[in-house]
DNA sequence: CTGAAAGCGCTTACAG
DNA sequence: CTGAAAGCGCTTACAG
């Protein structure tokens, strides 16, 4: 429209007295020019105020060293989980380190085809990180059987090109059921997320097996499915002690949002955490350490989720290596929703 | 590298029996093509795969259809700030309903030079949105001056095409101040955060005019700069109830994280919340209803200032305004730290 | 309603 | 160490 400050490599190259073919060669960190034209060239370029094209190197290229970012899933499939963000800018960080930058597709733009296989071969984008829940896994299915690179966290990727990382689910219910049963408990409920979640599979599994593992019996009754959200952890908590002689002395609560809702259930029915039952939730959500008493919880390590997720994507874009799969060691934080069961 | 897919709107033209340009109108909406030949044309890319090319587009438009976002600020430079997340979510939504997508910028890309203009130029973006503190105030100062179109959120973007729209942080000040006035409050302190926020003081500025606006005295002790995190507010506690005979009945805490270690602070000195002081927070964290007593807080409308923010950027971008100032309602949130003053 | 041709700004063999 | 030329995949006046 105005000024553009459309200067080319050819502007550039006529004003240096070279071909476009040095500029180029300049720009992209070929050893077989020249020093002195290299110094010429980068002075022309500051004084004239060049601005390299990113359409056009793309275009010629065919690579756009972009990474395509898709997010969706258990929570409203919008970025206000906080997991999300924490790993996705331990990514962003390591990423941008090699040189890209991150493309958000917005659901909305193709009125709901939401084909992200399409725009990323659109954009020609190197790779993509996929953060979600499991009701993607359509929309993405063309995507990780394609050629393009693609990492996703907390859903397990099976694609020629595609791996995965997430926190070993199956151990954050072990350490849970072993700090439980240290502390004297037998009598263990669970509230987990939705049935659709593979997550929450995997953590009730690992909840299952625990329990087996130790030789206690679970009461059937006191598994319970939940939603993630604080309400239906409040409903379990009335559900588990409508009738206290046939109640769990500890629950584990698969989101740190349903442990709130639990404890005010517990508040509500003039119980205590935890002189009457122990409590553990997960996620260590930043309310964790304000509720009263402080939750008892287990941490990922988002951090190290994120970083990882780029130097794997990195290394498939690299070509260094094809399908891998990484499970990263939770972390339980213990405060003080949990006390030694008295004998 | 691979099959590449790269079937171009050249081969499909050659299928279709007609000119590029006519797919080329096809694609763009164009209403002077028959209808049976867009038809065809329609078939036939279906059939044979066809991919546009955002870089080719985009070359030869010379606009991108990105959006670029530009976060640092006071929180880390990350985007770990749940208020950016908010604001950017319904940003989001309502920019990609117009088909565009997001850019994120990676902060170390270009080793820390962080030429955002630079960085614009290159991907054409066709507007920005920049979320941030202070402190990034030099490093977006080319890209504000320039006729990309930007808009702020809480930062006052002052260019040709330039925009932002924020809370009313006036308002969050005088309607807690009106609050506290009505249940009898005279003696008000204030935790900041530092002062090298514009929003922060912004909120002070509204402090002491409200507090003059009343004909109370401000006693200049009760005003403290905090950093807005936790461990400050919990040190202006210690400060401001170390002599209880010289404390204020009432406090207000520009941020909730202060509220929180204002809370622990009297705690700490066996005093209550609300009955030896009332607590207003801000902010609205998820943790503000959790803590115990339940935090009195002021909350932005996230949701409106995202929203606000894409519409105002799309009228830059459509030309239909040039620049514009938007201040939204803050809305207080009365729970359990706030009561009436004994008499 | 349709098409020929130039152009967008870069890269890439290839030749020298 | 340097350059001429073709090509990347699309759009845009312009002519018909």
């Amino acid at each position: 429209m105005k000024d553009n400050n459309s200067i080319t490599i050819k502007d550039i190259a006529k004003k240096a007295g070279v071909s476009q073919a040095t500029i180029s060669k300049i720009l992209n960190n070929y050893t077989d020019v020249s020093q002195k034209t290299k110094e010429r060239v980068f002075r022309i370029m500051e004084e004239a105020g060049y601005r390299p094209s990113h359409s056009a190197r793309t275009l010629a290229q065919k690579t756009s060293k972009l990474i395509g970012v898709i997010y969706a899933g258990r929570l409203n499939a919008d970025f206000d989980h906080p997991f999300f963000i924490e790993v996705l800018n331990a990514f962003k960080r390591t990423i941008g380190m090699h040189g890209y930058d991150l493309l958000f597709f917005s659901d909305e733009t193709f009125q709901k085809e939401e084909n992200f296989y399409a725009r990323c071969l659109y954009y020609k984008v190197d790779g993509c990180i996929i953060i979600a829940g499991d009701d993607v896994q359509q929309s993405i299915d063309d995507l990780t059987k394609s050629d393009i690179p693609c990492i996703g966290v907390d859903i397990q990727l099976e694609g020629p090109k595609s791996g995965y990382v997430m926190t070993d689910n199956k151990k954050i219910s072990q350490s849970v059921i072993d700090y439980f049963y240290l502390q004297g408990h037998r009598d263990i409920a669970y509230i987990g997320g939705t049935n659709e979640s593979t997550v929450s599979n995997i953590r009730l599994k690992g909840f299952r097996d625990s329990i087996k593992e130790y030789g206690l019996t679970l009461n059937p009754e006191w598994v319970i499915e939940g939603d993630f959200f604080e309400k239906s952890g409040y409903e379990a908590g009335l559900a588990l002690f409508k009738d206290v002689t046939k109640s769990p002395t500890a629950v584990f609560s698969s989101s740190d949002l349903m442990a709130f809702g639990f404890m005010r259930a517990i508040h509500e029915l003039g119980l205590s955490i935890p002189a009457d039952v122990s409590l553990i939730g997960c996620d260590d959500q930043l309310a964790a350490r304000y509720v009263q008493p402080p939750l008892t919880t287990v941490r990922q390590n988002k951090e190290k989720i994120g970083r990882l997720a780029a130097l794997m994507l990195l290394d498939f874009i690299g070509d260094r290596s094809s399908t891998a799969r990484v499970l990263v060691e939770p972390e339980l934080i213990s405060r003080k929703t949990t006390a030694q069961l008295a004998p």
